[in-house]
RNA sequence: GCCGGGGUGGCGGAAUUGGUAGACGCGCCGGAUUCAAAAUCCGGUUUCUUCGGAAGUGCGAGUUCGAUUCUCGCCCUCGGCACCA
């Protein structure tokens, strides 16, 4: 007998791997294929715990599918452009290119040396002009087909460092390196058309059985498709305001209307009021994001002009409002104080009338009505229910000109521009005379300087480079400007699942093998991204297909979200200082235990705490196994071993347990995807084959049996060490190679079942009984047990129900 | 604020379709082994208890013969909110 050596086992089993080219896949006609993609890492140093448990989720599904028999591409790569890199750049005086590739090459050795079913051949980098040219390549075409255009968007802007910050880069609305006041500032940027998509992204959920529904629901709602009515106010001194409203029928009860600082009303009024161009000037100071506008104190100032009421011709004060959003519907909104609370609490902070016109429960001194019920005081419309006077106003309005019905969507058009160093440069050139001119297909890619240096303020250095941005326009060859802006580091990991299948290839963006392998059967990655890479993704893939590039609707047919990784009850963080090294528990443990305690600690979608005890655990269990397998080993020289069908009682239990443990682990793995209850049912079988030391041949075979299964069932979690004992146990082919182990139908039947009996819901007794009695058998057995007698004794036996195979309730009274 | 999760012993978690609450593991307690310790092995381990039982899955109601599971109302906590990835 070997005591078990993780680190020499590992080393071992990794050098077979290699020789064979065991991960190593190409498109096969006569196997199903099956593609398993974790969300790729972006190379911030080393791994850390997050990125182990997402890979070995992946891990375990891949190495399993390969053992149903399944032609695996399970790939890997990094998605390398981003901000941490430039941060890493200022503080350390090195170009982010560097640090990025100096980190890929740190994780790949650890990614390694935890023995992950990769195809190293396939490895990507975004961050390289191989990869990137074809994003560039994209963008050009989606330009020419005009799902690209350019609008003023809003970025944070430090005045001090004359720089754009990113949202993260904002704390307390000051810049995080210099301290100043973050302004809002409007600058050109680029956008996808992903609106053009909304109704398919939104319709495709409904035939998305593999994701999760919280992450379908929460796509919906950021989709937020709405049918509403649009309607023209007529403003004196402005002309035509357009509402979107959803409420159509509380246009009674309007009292004053609200725009948003940036809409064209306000500036007009603002021109000539210096109150309220200093308060717009205010509502620029204030964050744009979503959070800090839905909590902020509401704050408004009247405009000086007035709308008139499209039906009852009465005059409405136009307000500005720093909570009305200029990115959602017009920009401009019809205030219902009676039936919206934000614009109650708005009438109320400003004094403004607010009157009930839907009969529902409630109180309007108190709060705003906001549930649908019958019209009030409106004019002929008065008793109508929401859709009667949704349907009446809108042919009204229809009539008249001045409405429409409209389907909105809060999803908005994807800004893509990035004022930035390390990203895809935009392939755009502006020239004074042709304007914005898309660089031509065989100029392309439009290569990243890597070798730059930053200074303190983190602008970008390529908008500093005559070098980068000095060109000429392609069109009329007059000295031009390259944008220098980047791209969203979204647009990289939107289509890099589909590069996997041909990362090599250099006549397209894909080739032909794209569609064999595609779509992703099994997509694993943190809940985080639920919403803006997911829907990039699918937005993406939808793009590929209308462009002839695939063929599939969806990209990802299986979504598995994983949860945090946790220390102490908060997330891992280097900040927090609560982080554990994967390689440090490698080192002392190996890969195995790592992989193990990852995948037993808790179900993967929801957040793991970490434990290093645990780990102790899992590393117990092993040893254990290792230990019972070579002990068994050394007790037979047989390999093949007879079984006669005359088992007895306690072998037959035996039998039982392993093929139970075989349908568990195969559902566990296969369809729930509860990875802990797999090894707790493993762990359970271990247990029970140590105990079990009959040496009978049929005895000996039913051992073998056991163990034989246990190794290959436990291969995917600890792939060396099985490896290491399925050599032990005689067989030559490697075990990723193997089948994965069957249940025998026969071993799982049972004579008698033991079933529980409860008087008035409360156990009171275990009855076994034969797996064909009937349900009047088993009501008589349970009702003569002697401590159900003992519960029943002087009561009326209201009601006796049986349940199959599970228990007996006698209620009583 | 809005959207989506989560809350079960001392701890991580299990209970798959409404049917034995606490599988499996950690920790702890006791025992074996040992000169001793570590390691290992065996047994015990929700709480209260008058030892008959009773209570118990964040809190409060409800549906049901039966609720960790379904419904309603709360509390706490985590993720996302469009320039972190």
């Amino acid at each position: 007998m070997t005591t078990y050596n993780p680190q020499e086992i590992e080393q071992h089993a990794q050098k077979l791997w290699e020789e064979h080219q065991s991960f190593e896949v190409k498109p096969d006609k006569n196997k199903e294929k099956y593609y398993c993609l974790s969300m790729f890492p972006y190379p911030s140093g080393k791994l850390h715990m997050g990125h182990v448990r997402n890979y070995t989720l992946s891990e375990i599904i891949a190495r399993y599918y390969k053992m149903q028999g399944r032609n695996v591409l399970h790939p890997i790569g990094y998605d390398a452009f981003g901000l941490p890199a430039e941060n890493a750049a200022i503080k350390n005086k090195t170009a982010p290119a560097e640090w990025t590739y100096a980190n890929m090459d740190e994780m790949s050795a650890q990614l390694k040396r935890l023995g992950f079913a990769y195809d190293w051949s396939r490895e990507l980098a975004t961050c390289k002009p191989d990869y990137y040219r074809w994003e560039q390549w994209m963008f050009v075409k989606l330009f020419k087909q005009g799902l690209v255009y350019r609008k003023d968007a809003v970025v944070n802007w430090d005045p001090v460092d004359q720089t754009v910050l990113a949202n993260e880069q904002v704390i307390d609305g000051k810049g995080w390196r210099s301290g100043a006041e973050v302004i809002r500032k409007t600058i050109p940027q680029w956008f996808l058309k992903i609106t053009d998509y909304a109704e398919e992204l939104l319709s495709s959920l409904d035939n998305m059985p593999g994701w999760p529904d919280s992450v379908k629901t929460m796509q919906r709602n950021w989709i937020g498709k709405s049918k509403g009515l649009e309607l023209d106010f007529q403003v004196e001194d402005f002309g035509k305001v357009s509402i979107y409203t959803t409420r159509p029928d509380t246009l009674y009860g309007v009292s004053y209307m609200a725009v948003a600082p940036e809409h064209p009303l306000a500036l007009q009024a603002a021109a000539a009021d210096t109150e309220l161009a200093a308060f717009l000037k205010q509502c620029g100071k204030e964050q744009s994001n979503e959070a800090a506008m839905a909590t902020m104190e509401k704050k408004g100032m009247y405009t000086g002009m007035d709308a008139t009421h499209p039906l009852t011709g009465e005059k409405v004060p136009v307000w500005v409002a720093n909570f009305v959003l200029m990115t959602y519907g017009t920009g401009a909104v019809m205030a219902v104080p009676g039936h919206d609370q934000r614009d109650y609490e708005f009438a109320q902070k400003y004094d403004l009338p607010i009157t009930q016109v839907i009969d529902a429960e409630g109180d309007v001194s108190a709060a705003a009505i906001t549930e649908k019920g019958h019209l009030l005081n409106s004019g002929d419309y008065t008793g109508m229910n929401f859709g009667q006077a949704f349907v009446a106003m809108s042919e009204h309005f229809k009539a008249t000109g001045i409405g429409r019905v409209q389907v909105n969507y809060r999803l908005r058009d994807w800004g893509v521009s990035r004022q930035r160093y390390w990203g895809c440069p935009i392939p755009i050139i502006y020239c004074d005379d042709c304007g914005a001119v898309a660089v031509p297909e065989e100029q392309l890619p439009v290569t990243l300087p890597e070798d730059v240096v930053f200074d303190e303020t983190g602008g970008s250095p390529i908008k500093k480079m005559p070098e980068f941005y000095e060109t000429v326009c392609p069109k009329c060859a007059k000295p031009a400007t390259r944008e220098t802006d980047t791209f969203d580091t979204f647009m990289e990991s939107s289509w890099y699942y589909a590069r996997y299948t041909c990362p090599h290839y250099s006549g397209g963006m894909l080739s032909d093998e794209a569609d064999q392998w595609l779509p992703v059967d099994q997509y694993i990655g943190g809940i985080e991204h639920a919403i803006l890479h997911l829907l990039y993704a699918r937005f993406y893939h939808k793009v590929l297909r209308d462009q002839g590039l695939v063929n599939s609707d969806e990209p990802f047919v299986k979504l598995l979200t994983q949860g945090m990784v946790l220390k102490d009850g908060a997330k891992m963080s280097k900040s927090k200082g609560n982080t554990v090294d994967p390689q440090c528990l490698i080192d002392q443990y190996g890969a195995d235990t790592v992989r193990l305690f990852s995948m037993f600690a808790a179900p993967p979608e929801q957040s793991l705490e970490w434990s290093d005890e645990g780990v102790e655990g899992a590393a117990r269990y092993l040893n254990r196994v290792w230990f019972q397998v070579t002990s068994f080993v050394e007790v037979t020289t047989e390999k093949e071993f007879g079984m006669t069908s005359d088992l007895d009682k306690s072998q037959k239990d035996m039998r039982l347990k392993i093929h139970q443990t075989i349908a568990k682990v195969t559902e566990d793995i296969g369809e729930r995807q509860t990875f802990n209850t797999a090894i707790a049912a493993m762990m359970e079988l271990t247990n029970a084959l140590s105990k079990f030391s009959d040496e009978s041949d049929n005895g000996m075979a039913i051992r073998h049996e056991g163990w034989h299964s246990l190794v290959k069932m436990l291969s995917p979690f600890a792939p060396h060490m099985t490896q290491a004992l399925w050599s032990q146990l005689g067989e030559s082919e490697l075990l990723c190679e193997a089948s994965w182990p069957e249940v025998d139908q026969s071993a799982l039947v049972q004579d008698e079942i033991e079933m529980v009996v409860q008087v008035n819901g409360k156990l009171r007794a275990k009855l076994a009984v034969a797996a064909d009695a009937s349900k009047e058998d088993i009501e008589a057995l349970a009702l003569i047990e002697e401590n159900v007698m003992k519960f029943t004794e002087g009561k009326v036996i209201r009601k006796v129900i049986v349940v199959p195979n599970r228990l007996v309730n006698v209620v009583v009274s």
